[in-house]
DNA sequence: TCAAAATATGACAACTGATTCAGGTTTTAT
DNA sequence: ATAAAACCTGAATCAGTTGTCATATTTTGA
């Protein structure tokens, strides 16, 4: 018999520097055009004319549009974290770590809008990678949350609840302040403010404190 | 000249009982049939289908697909807005209505599945409304933390920006444990671990309180 | 009761856009 | 240098969609 097991479903990976050189023209047109015409607006023949090479070429790399959304996918996913880990190492008190995550999400958003609405169409085209998307990033929250909760640096709870409310909180944040109000995105601490409330709401909660009530 | 000012950009509404009725029954079928297949994969003739209705029926309605979508869009936040006010009345403290707020949006969300995939994708085809949909909850909640701060009830704090973190909070836990995680549906109190958590965390924040620092 | 208005029908025109393919060009390796 | 492998081309295919229309039925109101 000996067939193949594992039939790879992507028609091959480039075996030339030419073949890898085109392959990662087409992806990053891929997103440029994804990210501004959309997944299904975009079509094939955008994508090829972005990266101006003939349509057919796509197929020599991809074997599907739905299949380029998933490598794209992965790939933002992977550089993302990426630099968050690379911009969050200087600190290790996690509320501290909190903040420069936040304000390093928002930048990085305003920097990359593509990044967002991949991601969300791709929720519609293909959830199961959606979903492996965000409980990744879902477990390592989590499991940052849980370091810290043993070295007492914040309080008992479930840090599986908070880690995804603080996905969506993040999440909101920069659709509102990174991608729809422009004026916001001006300068190097535009964020400032919006990092500072969320400190405020992160350290000490909306409940006024001791001193404070009366 | 004497050219109407605002021309209905939809054929014109039923003046019957039983156009409405029909009207009724395709806006019905569209939710369901774009909260199962999705806004693109989902024809009018899956709709049509669906309400028992002639293909030609929809347009006697509806100019567009496009067009359906947007009302659905208004009519399910007109539909939440008030299943949450109504939900919210029993308490005017602020802190918690809050907790009330997200108990009832999670149900809300996992009896009314479509509603979070409508929205969501309508982002993709008429981004304005969705906008609008957000920006009107927000409005209307940055008002009610407002008058909470001004009753000494929260922390003063940009509450514009909690708003929408708040939202998002909401969001994703909804999305998660609402949509995604089947078991956590079962059950009146089923939302009570995540509700806690959350209360928690919108009281006292993360940090230790005075008390348990050292 | 009966003409006019409103509603419903479903076949189809007109179009879109993903994927295939047969053949040309470039690169590699001997 | 040259055969083989890799890569590229873009016109053609093909499946599917939206929105239209001429016609039929039902409801309204005088």
């Amino acid at each position: 018999m000996n067939t193949t097991i594992q039939a790879p479903q992507s028609p091959g990976a480039p075996k030339t520097a030419r073949g890898a050189r085109t392959r990662a023209k087409i992806l990053k047109a891929a997103e440029d055009t994804f990210g501004t015409l959309g997944y299904h607006r975009a079509g094939v023949t955008d994508i090829t004319r972005a990266a101006g090479v003939a349509q057919g070429t796509f197929y020599t790399y991809f074997s599907s549009k739905e299949e380029i959304l998933r490598e794209l996918v992965m790939d933002l996913g992977h550089k993302l974290r990426a630099h968050l880990a690379a911009e969050v190492i200087s600190t290790d008190e996690r509320l501290e770590a909190e903040e420069q995550g936040l304000r390093a999400f928002l930048q990085y958003l305003a920097d990359h809008p593509s990044l967002y609405r991949v991601l969300q169409e791709a929720q519609f085209v293909d959830e199961a990678i959606y979903q492996e998307y965000y409980e990744t990033f879902a477990r390592g929250y989590a499991d940052m949350l849980n370091a810290a909760a043993r070295k007492g640096e914040i309080r008992a709870g479930n840090n599986q609840h908070r880690a995804w409310a603080l996905m969506g909180l993040s999440h909101f944040l920069g659709m509102k302040y990174a991608l729809w109000d422009q004026r916001a995105k001006q300068g190097e601490d535009a964020f400032d403010p919006i990092v500072e409330t969320m400190s405020d709401l992160l350290r000490n909660g909306l409940a006024l404190s001791g001193r404070e009530r009366g």
